[in-house]
DNA sequence: GTCTATATCCTGATAGAC
DNA sequence: GTCTATCAGGATATAGAC
């Protein structure tokens, strides 16, 4: 916490750490074992001091938990706000540009979401957080249903549903994206909007 | 296991279970809770009996875990072996049936592979399976870069994202596919099947 | 087949020396 | 700011009575 770049802080002594850089290799860790699966001796192993020297950095492991969720719950809330000024568009315009952001967020807070997706509900910060996910999937199931009143999208598929299957697209990144691979999140997020608006059929066009 | 029905064996006494009911709420424990946030203890509980005589029933938590990341794989091991039959019709048409196969499977054994996509390797018995699955989703996209190459499916993306996305969008399914619900294995494969090949932009058609 | 009791280890977290 | 030592609780799994 005196360190606000996380690096080493004097010449000579331990390697010293600030807190974001223990909440980042702690959400680095969870993500690779899983929360539970993870122990604050293992995360002290990885930061390459003792058990409890972690306690004078942070105060709890639920604190390290509450800390990471809220970081994508946040990003993502901008987004829901974002799509929700209509004078952005229409709502097929800004279900679309919602799919794009969606990406970026994802990408660049990818070990973040990560972390928010596989919340199974197991205590109060990870109830709190299902519950502010179900508002973020509510308001993207109203921009479909918008996007289907207007006739920019199809009718014939009940809007709830296209919405867990595009946004279930979108939250699939999170499995296999590595920000350090070749893929930009631009083609990631044209891709996803060609293959769900457009679709894979080749066509004469 | 002198009781292949899962059901109350005698008149009086306790309740008595199978292996395969025993696993299957096990199975369900492992997927409210995470798997290394269920103890045998909670199981127990579930099954309205002590900790220790779940012992007589299961060689150990892991064989439990083994079991059903058995189950889930054997079963889409399956759905790609018959996409691997060339007679079955073109690539597109191979495709298009191991989407929805696919569906089906997610959804006749929806707890088995919700717990294998949820597996991080944080055993053997983890590592071993993200090898089985490694080995599906490589074939998937052989089945991708192969209808594209018919000049079936579009070719101006990459073969391998296309895959990954089209079976993301499968996959999350287990976040919110319930069978008890009102919607059909076939509505929901229909409904991936017309948003990935044909896309949700409305067409004059 | 289920129980109580127990063995052994690991968990998150704290106390206090340096 | 990091350490060793420790706490109380919970984990998987086993032993042996009934």
């Amino acid at each position: 916490m005196s360190n606000p770049a996380g690096q080493r802080r004097r010449g000579p002594g331990r390697p010293g750490y600030d807190q974001a850089t223990v909440l980042r290799r702690a959400i680095e860790l969870f993500n690779r074992k899983g929360y539970e699966g993870t122990s604050m001796g293992d995360l002290a192993e990885e930061l390459g001091f003792s058990k409890s020297a972690i306690y004078h950095h942070v105060p709890s492991k639920t604190h390290l938990l509450a800390q990471a969720l809220d970081e994508a719950l946040d990003e993502l809330t901008v987004v829901i706000r974002e799509a929700q000024d209509e004078s952005a568009g229409s709502a097929y315009e800004r279900l679309r540009s919602v799919v794009r952001r969606s990406v970026e967020v994802l990408v660049a807070h990818q070990p973040a979401v990560t972390l928010l997706l596989r919340v199974r509900g197991n205590s109060e910060v990870e109830l709190e957080a299902l519950r502010r996910r179900r508002w973020i999937d509510a308001r993207l199931a109203d921009l479909v249903r918008a996007a289907a009143q207007e006739g920019a999208i199809r009718d014939d598929l009940p809007p709830d549903l296209v919405s867990r299957l595009l946004f279930g697209m979108v939250n699939s990144l999170i499995e296999w994206y590595r920000p350090e691979g070749e893929m930009s999140a631009t083609v990631v997020a044209d891709a996803i909007a060609t293959i769900a608006f457009d679709g894979l059929t080749k066509r004469p066009s």
